[in-house]
DNA sequence: TTATAAATGCAATAATATTTTATTTGAATT
DNA sequence: AATTCAAATAAAATATTATTGCATTTATAA
């Protein structure tokens, strides 16, 4: 199942509309190798079907809250999610060189517990980001 | 010793000068307890010596590149760094409701064997970010 | 097919960051 | 204490990323 049909029938489960937009985007970020921001996506949006920057945003803004895509804070800019990859820790290896980002599983992600006791949060989530040359780069 | 004595030993041992912007940007960082943007910044210095926005900018990279301060990409903003802790894994627990973030040390960092061997990335650095709530605000 | 909640467009603005060029200054040397 | 100059800073313009409020349009359930 492609991205875009795993991410419309998640989108379907939680009672979003399928909007135009919103289909221009997935299929942006679909082949999408590095991380986009919002100004990105409106130009590789095909030119007969503009997209307000601000309508950008606020599909992000659904798809970060339904784990379809992430933002890579490092980078300023949004990636899809890899499916393929079990729930968990959702990390991502980034290439400093050519901006390319993969996105891995951290298969026993130990993180939370390396938060020292005296520092008695709650934890709701969190991210690694990990920089360094990617293999053609290096 | 104190972040800012700390701080001052780093920068003359790396043959930077000790001047009034950086000195106003290590004083202002070593009370904080959020991250603070370079616009932050600039409103927190006394208003008797101003500092153009341009040079805080040039001053943070400076002090990132030391690792006096470090950078919390998932608020955009800058916090001293905790020298209590040993070399390592710079990682941030980080309060959503008051945005307090928390340096730690992750003693046993197993992130980059994390990384799938297929991804045969050179690794250089790396950040984790917690998100959650504090103990106050639990 | 229609009603309507959800989504989008538009305009304005805020917040964060960088580039270029000219000028000033910390501190080493005398 | 005066001199010197690489290093640091200021200023102005511009680029990039993000948000808010309100009017209008649209996807879909009934």
């Amino acid at each position: 199942m492609t991205f875009v049909d795993q991410s419309i029938k998640i989108l379907k489960k939680n009672k979003y509309k399928i909007t135009g937009p919103r289909m221009a985007v997935l299929n942006v970020l679909e082949e999408a190798k590095i991380p986009l921001s919002a100004y990105d996506i409106e130009e590789h949006v095909p030119e007969h079907i503009p997209i307000n920057v601000v309508t950008i945003y606020r599909v992000l803004d659904v798809f970060e809250t339904l784990n379809i895509i992430h933002k890579v804070h490092t980078k300023e800019g949004y990636v899809r999610c890899d499916f393929e990859l079990q729930k968990g820790c959702h990390s991502f290896a980034i290439c400093n060189k050519c901006g390319r980002a993969d996105e891995f599983l951290q298969e026993k992600c130990d993180l939370k517990s390396t938060l020292p006791k005296k520092l008695a949060y709650k934890s709701l989530s969190h991210i690694s980001e990990l920089s360094g040359l990617c293999e053609q780069c290096a």
